[in-house]
DNA sequence: CCAAAAGTGTTCGCGGTACACCCATGC
DNA sequence: GCATGGGTGTACCGCGAACACTTTTGG
């Protein structure tokens, strides 16, 4: 037998959105289309998946190919497969996010695309397919999971400071936080580890850098610790 | 132009992992298959996607016809993509996880299909394909919802007793309860409503029914309440 | 009257929250 | 010396946790 299915098959593809955060937003990476449908309109980065690869494959090889990002978190957001999402034919598309540090990715844009750019969530450009939709569910799935998993930690340089982290808590949450409170609380936590350095550059008194121990965190997870924000 | 893609196409398929509660456990919906591969193995509800209908579409229609089960809480949970999932050529799978009423379900077999079950979860028979994995995620999404969402009450019938709700979560989450602790809390959250029934047929003191308020809910979340258990 | 489960309150400790001032640094 | 953000402690309150006995009902 070569096929178990004779019918007529959707195409499938993946779209991913990459995060990164800045001083004051938190933004997407988008690339411009060199191609009908929707020519010259923004999109979320994709295409469609190889026989020979797995989704997380697929997503990271569009990643690389059309954005020049690599070595992002990444993780599978959901699938969608509105019957006209896409003009030309059925296409269902699996959308991953991934969590960019916005320092680390000289972006650049690939052969079939225009340009490559990063935007404030809160002031995209009008979107290409359902990518705007695509892009609020995924808005979603990070603040559900930055309070209860350590992946905010991806966004942020390997070395932060306590402002930064909170900055990020704040703009992924949309609230504001008690400075103290904040530091008390992710301190008890202990997993956080002081740096002898500070921060460079900055026209005011520097502040101590830290590093998040992945390796406690895990050793604290086995035993049935359950981080909370 | 008819093809967006012209290169060969992987088949995708849908997975239905269907969850019910009765006194003692969680249980799961299985059904035996008919035809190779893994033929008589038992296996997840499921089977190919068409051309015209969406995913949420393909599994509840997989649901009705290979299980007899309509009507049920349903969610997409995660999408399966390994390279030899299925031995016959490449099937990428979205599994979905349902909430059913097992008194609700005169479930069924199928023309495609030798029989249905239901099994307990921590008893299950080996599964055909990766069905396992499917099932362990799925079970791993719903103790997560379970605490932050009010699905749980899609198990149970629509009048419960304060002691099945307990037991649901006992069950559910794997760990034991304390009844004054547990009562207080959930109603304190002011979403159950008392009914003026009363367990039948048991030879003790008879419990009172609840009910959930769906609609009260809703309102409360409109305003920022967040459940949690 | 006996078995079985329903139903009910209080105490204690921890963790969340509110809140304001001094310190270090660069210019 | 001034502007800018870094860094720190305490008091209060509410919620979660621990814990045991009486009541109701059917058989």
């Amino acid at each position: 037998m070569t096929h178990a299915y004779e019918y007529p098959r959707a195409a499938l593809a993946v779209d991913c959105v990459v995060f990164g955060l800045d001083e004051a937003d938190l933004k997407v990476l988008l690339i411009q289309r060199k191609l009908p449908p929707y020519q010259h309109a923004w999109a979320l980065p994709g295409g469609f998946v190889r026989l020979d690869e797995t989704l997380d494959e697929a997503a990271q090889r569009e990643l690389r190919e059309e954005a020049g990002v690599d070595d992002v978190y990444l993780e599978q957001l959901y699938t969608f497969s509105a019957l006209s999402r896409d003009p030309r034919e059925r296409v269902i598309t699996v959308a991953y996010y991934a969590l960019a540090k916005l320092s680390d990715h000289r972006i650049r844009s690939a052969t079939d695309t225009l340009g490559v750019g990063w935007f404030a969530l809160d002031d995209l450009p009008k979107l290409a397919f359902d990518h705007e939709q695509i892009v609020i569910r995924a808005h979603e799935r990070l603040r559900g999971k930055v309070r209860y998993a350590p992946v905010g930690f991806e966004l942020l340089p390997p070395r932060f400071s306590l402002t930064q982290l909170q900055r990020l808590y704040e703009i992924i949450l949309g609230t504001e936080l008690d400075k103290r409170n904040f530091r008390k609380k992710i301190l008890s936590m202990d997993l956080l580890v002081e740096t002898d350095e500070v921060e460079q550059g900055v026209r005011h008194r520097a502040a101590r850098l830290y590093r998040f121990d992945r390796r406690k965190y895990e050793r604290l997870l086995k035993q049935g610790f359950e981080l909370s924000i």
